[in-house]
DNA sequence: GTGGTCTAGACCACG
DNA sequence: GTGGTCTAGACCACG
């Protein structure tokens, strides 16, 4: 569990762990039933509020992310995210618009941005032909 | 200006202004140099405080989005993003990177990422040889 | 924290207390970690509003000089300031023009600036082997 | 009279005028004696309201800088600060200060602003053998 | 009429 | 306890 924390960030700590660990699940790092560190644990290595590590798990535990069992720990769950497809798809359009605006702003022209995309496509995906899970969708 | 504004929405109204204002120009609907409403007009409009639309105009001027003038009122400002080429890129990257998380947890296969990206892109460049209105200058 | 805000200034009170903590950090009164006081203690030592001595730190935050977060307080950033070299030269000798205009009104003959300025350059060094606390981090 | 005048600045546009007027003379671009344009020739000139203007020749006539005689016009004036030697040290001790701090912050080794200083000054006298009066000082 | 500043007072999120 | 947001209402500088 590789996170770097910046409390100096404007960005809450319980929320750069959340975003941090979404991040890793989206690059294969951690994979469907993987076990998380314990609450305590992950507080102490990232030498942060156990309240703080709590609530980055509680969130994730809502959004489906991470599955807790009674006396079994932590673990990433199981993919079933819980929209249905046209949501899906309008949630990730809203997510690139977000990016389109903030490309115009920075001076990137608009053609400059799928090539972009593939090369970070890429570093989600590091190593086509190791072994993996199919892709749950 | 047709802003949608939700109070209940975790982001604060100043931020919805200000990332709706963005979304504006960065289709075109505004322009460099366009007239924005006056700081009193938005606010009645929106039904909001004068002083969260005199945030949100001047969080935008300290973005180089907007200029405003005591007396003169508040304009598009002309482009002129104040950071390096590799700073802009390396910005655009870390918003794709999230765009690519989500669509992961959303169950998107990211094959199907590039071509949403072009659809979206097409919207904010309706039509490049459209009537538009010359420039007032 | 000595501050001294003149109500009457024409600087904006906010503005008076940006630029004395700028002053105290280049005179390495305040350095790079230290806690600086609440927004809440602050405003009662200055008899200013809560809102006024906020909005004081959020300047001192966007030029990257404080570093605020939520229930955590506020503390001297850690040096890096945004721009190119170039930017920072052109800034610095903007500034020092201004300084020889004012000489040249103030009718003090230009040969007598390089010896003022020295002088004052001491000021801000008082004595780098001085006792100094060293870094609590 | 090459005015800048710049709408988009947050220094107001008479200030502007000010600033720039100041600097002409410290750089004798302008001497004392010579014609100043009429309020009305600068408004039109550089394209600001009259009475944008007139603030400014007010503000540099208070300040002892222009000197306004009844149907003659204005003119730059003789010289003359109406402060004690010291306190026209002082105040330009007061003016290095602002860019001694300025410095520390941009992050320019206090040891390279004498240098600069050095170089900014000789901008300010051009042409050290042309005709010109000795300094009033 | 325009934007900028300031106060007083309330409520919220974070840790 | 900390900083952030929002409202209501006042006053000021600029043009």
């Amino acid at each position: 569990m590789d996170l770097r924390i910046d409390p100096t960030d404007a960005v809450p700590i319980y929320a750069q762990v959340v975003d941090q660990i979404k991040a890793l699940i989206a690059s294969r790092a951690l994979r469907p039933g993987d076990p998380m560190p314990s609450v305590r644990e992950l507080a102490v290595n990232l030498r942060i509020n156990r309240n703080t590590a709590s609530k980055a798990y509680q969130t994730l535990e809502a959004e489906g992310i991470l599955a807790s069992r009674q006396g079994q720990g932590t673990v990433v769950a199981e993919g079933g995210a819980p929209w249905s497809h046209e949501e899906r798809v309008r949630r990730l359009e809203r997510s690139l618009d977000r990016s389109i605006v903030e490309a115009y702003h920075l001076e990137i022209p608009f053609d400059e941005m799928p090539p972009i995309l593939e090369e970070r496509l890429k570093r989600f995906t590091p190593d086509d032909n190791r072994d993996k899970k199919e892709d749950p969708a």
